[in-house]
DNA sequence: AGTTTTGTTCAAAAAAAATTGAACAAAATG
DNA sequence: CATTTTGTTCAATTTTTTTTGAACAAAACT
């Protein structure tokens, strides 16, 4: 009832490599709902769509991806790609793997969350502090040296954005130990 | 040494009332500064300027203000105020304040920190947060369905992005304990 | 009732942000 | 060393977001 062992071997089968190596460049279904997840997700964060879409990808794709095969799956351009994974690596979120036989970088989703929001922090939560910090103390002198009828008014609501950003660095570290056990 | 009475009714010193009832159209140093800083604020919560420009304003302004009033002030548009007001309303950031003999309504900033954090996690975060759960929902079901050889994998993942999204939620509640004592 | 004042809405304009793609550089290959 | 492969950069374009301003509605005056 089955076919004989010869005729298979030159038969139109080898889409099934295709499907079995999974170097298709089709994105199955479950794939592109995971990647608009995080379309959605990093929106939230202020990242461009692009970024989500590429650790998206990496995030939901069993193998290493080397930059050519996320521009060809997920049909944008070989500029966003570049961008968007230099930016992920800067964050942490994406680490690059070395894959033998093959001259290309290849790059994995890092999956940890604590990993993923130490990152973020890092890298676009605390430059804003830090900025801040700074904006204020000029301020704080600003308001000394005031002698308008308000300068207490002033004074009260820069101590008063001094507590929010100090709360805002307590926050910070403990969002950091609460993230900081398992996965 | 000094002016004499008579002269100083009729002088130019009116301009001395001006800064007085501190209705000027124009913006203190320290106020302008004020006002720089939740606008570099705000654009790490994804907000647009003007909103951080209307609510800094309110912040460090002694008394209520009129959308008119924060029009000539910042020099916007009336729209622009009109829009940021509501925005601002909803997420409880501002409130209206009646001022007795105007018609116009007034508006003073909430300056609570914790206010400020609910609003922004019930209008902004929490809406979020729940398309993503409908969302995982219907990815969970289509992983059940799925067949491939990946689908382990594909499981694995979606239940960790489960696992993310309740760590999410739980975060928010820790967020809201810790702002909740104090100012 | 007519007029003025106050505030909203939304289409169009302006501004800001993201994406593209072609030019380029660097490294590997033959 | 010429060629190909891989990846980056950035000016130009496209897309998205924000702002403007004029038209409108509602309420408050006269």
């Amino acid at each position: 009832m089955s076919s004989s062992p010869q005729a298979s071997i030159h038969d139109p089968e080898r889409l099934s490599q295709e499907s079995l190596d999974s170097n298709s460049d089709k994105l199955k279904p479950i794939q592109r709902e995971v990647i608009a997840l995080f379309v959605n997700g990093v929106r939230v964060l202020g990242l461009p769509k692009s970024v989500g879409e590429i650790y998206g990808l990496l995030f939901i794709s069993p193998e290493p991806l080397a930059l050519d095969v996320i521009v060809s799956r997920l049909e944008i351009s070989k500029g966003s790609v570049s961008q968007g994974l230099r930016f992920l690596r800067n964050l942490g979120a994406v680490k690059p793997v070395y894959v033998s036989g093959d001259r290309r970088d290849h790059f994995t989703a890092v999956a940890e969350l604590k990993k993923l929001a130490n990152g973020f922090i890092r890298g676009e939560l605390n430059p804003n502090l830090e900025s801040a910090t700074i904006r204020l103390d000029e301020l704080k002198s600003m308001a000394r040296n005031d002698v308008s009828p308000n300068s207490d008014f002033f004074k009260e609501r820069i101590r008063r954005i001094g507590n929010w950003r100090r709360r805002g660095g307590m926050l910070l570290k403990i969002v950091n130990r609460f993230l900081g056990r398992t996965t």
